[in-house]
DNA sequence: GCCAACGTTGGC
DNA sequence: GCCAACGTTGGC
């Protein structure tokens, strides 16, 4: 099983807003980054996702949730209504992807961001290093660590 | 293939 | 709203 943390701007779109979608399952389309799809390429059903709030109040952590469907072309990349629409992108060859995510738990509180980053064990965390990335992979150490530290 | 210009992300 | 840190685009 792999571990992955993925980003959303909850007055987008946020944790409550995943629970409260038929059966909990979202689509998670919209990311536009090569990197970060890749990362979604290699998700396996049943691997563990951190959702993390981003571009709010307090940016952090906000609760977990599941794959649930690996890797198919992103929809919204080929509908012109879409914001998400990519004229480059086309059913035959498709640039972007995207996975379903099951909601599992939503914290009381969120994890914030300047906690984790004051954190010395969790200094190479990506979420840390790497400011602008959507999805990433988090180590097994750092999800064990996050979990028995702040929960 | 280099790199300047431009666009986006996202914390603060 | 500012701006740093990147990623992308496109001329050459």
């Amino acid at each position: 099983m792999n571990y992955w943390l993925m980003k959303t701007e909850p007055d987008t779109f946020s944790i409550e807003d995943l629970l409260n979608c038929p059966q909990s399952i979202s689509m998670w389309e919209g990311v536009r980054n090569y990197q970060a799809r890749n990362f979604m390429r290699e998700m396996k059903v049943g691997d563990r996702v951190m959702i993390y709030h981003s571009s709010c109040a307090v940016p952090g952590i906000a609760g977990f949730a599941e794959v649930c469907r690996t890797a198919y072309p992103d929809p919204t990349a080929f509908d012109p209504e879409s914001s998400y629409y990519d004229p480059k992108s086309s059913s035959e060859k498709p640039r972007w992807f995207c996975v379903d995510v099951q909601w599992r738990f939503t914290l009381d509180e969120v994890i914030p961001l300047s906690t984790l980053k004051s954190d010395p064990l969790l200094s190479d965390m990506l979420l840390v290093k790497r400011n602008r990335l959507s999805v990433m992979p988090v180590t097994a150490a750092e999800w064990k660590h996050i979990q028995s530290h702040y929960l």
